[in-house]
DNA sequence: AACCAGGACGTGA
DNA sequence: TCACGTCATGGT
């Protein structure tokens, strides 16, 4: 059997829709998650619902980069508060009053320049979908977080690849425990439908799974066993 | 009170 | 390519 979609299934009966990216100012809430709960909205696909919470997405991907959603939040509820959450505006930020913004989620000095970078690149794009190597290309960019502006904010077929998955499926013996990014990308983009949906839920999936079982060693993974019974 | 979070970059082997 | 060090705040 194809133990991706196995592991899918098992997440997702077990979870439910996840309701990703969260949007800053969607009321609607999944009880169900881990941590923050606020600005998902499980089942519903039809973000990002316009150009202000596409650019919203990417801001945000760049923001949460090794870094706890809930100081991400807060980041962007300041910059939302200068009505800075649009390109020309952060670039008309002078760098002191940036920074201070996006403070909360961390290393502000380097994702301040990397925000400046971005608001370039999406104005330089005239609304046009960027491919994978135009985005990687963008200082502050690299694997993921090109990944998950194309999944999350253009909603194109890419697997959003993050710590959390290689932690779980190199624990599950699925994948060497130094396998590359491009790696696990494609095993699991060869094992899944093509689907933005189905990409979509699995990474938010595998976050949630990863938060509730993976946050202290050793690792006792429930999918330890499905993955064993179903391995013969 | 360490530890780490939905990484990326720069550097020197 | 590979292995490290660096960047920083806030929650547990």
């Amino acid at each position: 059997m194809n133990q991706v979609k196995n592991i899918y299934s098992y997440l997702f009966n077990n979870y439910g829709p996840q309701g990703w990216w969260p949007i800053l100012d969607y009321k609607g809430v999944n009880p169900t998650k881990t941590g923050s709960i606020h600005g998902y909205h499980p089942g519903d696909y039809s973000f990002p619902r316009s150009k202000d919470e596409q650019f919203e997405i990417i801001i945000g991907s760049v923001l949460t980069q090794n870094t706890a959603w809930p100081n991400v939040e807060k980041a962007l509820r300041s910059l939302k508060k200068l009505k800075a959450i649009n390109p020309k505006r952060i670039l008309a930020l002078n760098d002191e009053a940036l920074k201070e913004a996006i403070r909360p989620a961390g290393y502000f000095n380097q994702k301040a320049i990397y925000l400046k970078e971005m608001s370039k690149f999406y104005i330089s794009l005239n609304r046009r979908t960027p491919t994978r190597k135009e985005l990687l290309k963008v200082k502050g960019v690299g694997n993921e977080t090109a990944d998950s502006i194309l999944l999350y904010a253009y909603k194109q077929p890419e697997f959003v690849v993050d710590a959390y998955t290689k932690r779980i499926f190199s624990n599950l013996g699925l994948i060497s425990e130094k396998a590359r990014y491009e790696e696990i990308k494609k095993l699991l983009e060869d094992n899944l439908p093509k689907e933005v949906v189905i990409f979509q839920e699995y990474h938010a999936l595998i976050v949630e799974h990863a938060k509730r079982n993976y946050s202290k060693k050793p690792y006792d993974d429930p999918l330890y066993i499905l993955c064993c019974v179903t391995l013969s």
